[in-house]
DNA sequence: TCAATGTTTCCATGATTATGGAAATGTAGC
DNA sequence: GCTACATTTCCATAATCATGGAAACATTGA
């Protein structure tokens, strides 16, 4: 992943209306919630919601499905997958076991040292 | 973590330069990297370094450390293992296995969910 | 005390961002 | 076509942020 695709995914959860949407969506699971609900869940204004929402689309952390006349939005898991990967990419040059929680990440992938 | 925490330290990461001055850190390990050879290696003012890894070490996401004149900046590795438990908490109500790389993260620790 | 070096603070400027009201677009059913 | 509903776009405003020049502060050694 390019370091500006990270910032945009970073800056997309860096605010707090979009990380309540975020994490609602994560707990969600696969089959999402869809726009009016969320604005509602977390009480704020469908265009303020639109607005956040289009943020983390945009950026690749949320993906929308039509469904009727709804619009389902749910996490993209993958991103989030790849983004954590990049922040503990190389981490103690490999050889710390500096993340006990997220050891997965850290370990089980090498790449370019690239800072 | 309170939600507010986390949006702090997202944002400290959401920047290009602080997330190269970041993941500099978090590959140089525990003794860290004082801050003229940051400047230095990334190409940047000292006062931009001062002021971008100020922002880190207020979110947490740095440590610093007096040595002589000069002051080691090293990355917080518990504070980014919070961060992405915080980020994967409750993921899919605990059901699926949806992060592949992180599972641990998601899997070992269930918190409250509050969104 | 003085000089040299490392780091931070002060300040001004230009750029980006969050928010909500109002209007517009899209979708479904009659 | 018309109406109702879901969502997005347009627009203006206030707030926050990134950057670097210059000055200040801190630490070390002579």
């Amino acid at each position: 992943m390019k370091p500006e695709q990270s910032v945009d995914k970073l800056a997309s959860l860096a605010q707090v209306t979009r990380l309540r949407i975020f994490r609602l969506l994560v707990q969600a699971g696969p089959p999402g919630v869809n726009a009016g609900a969320i604005a509602d869940a977390l009480g704020i204004a469908p265009n303020t919601l639109s607005f956040h929402v289009a943020h983390l689309a945009r950026a690749g952390m949320v993906l929308p499905r039509q469904e009727g006349r709804f619009i389902f939005y749910s996490a993209n898991y993958p991103a989030m997958d790849e983004l954590i990967a990049y922040l503990t990419d190389n981490c103690c040059q490999g050889k710390g076991r500096c993340l006990p929680k997220t050891a997965a990440a850290s370990t089980t992938r090498r790449r370019r040292q690239a800072a």
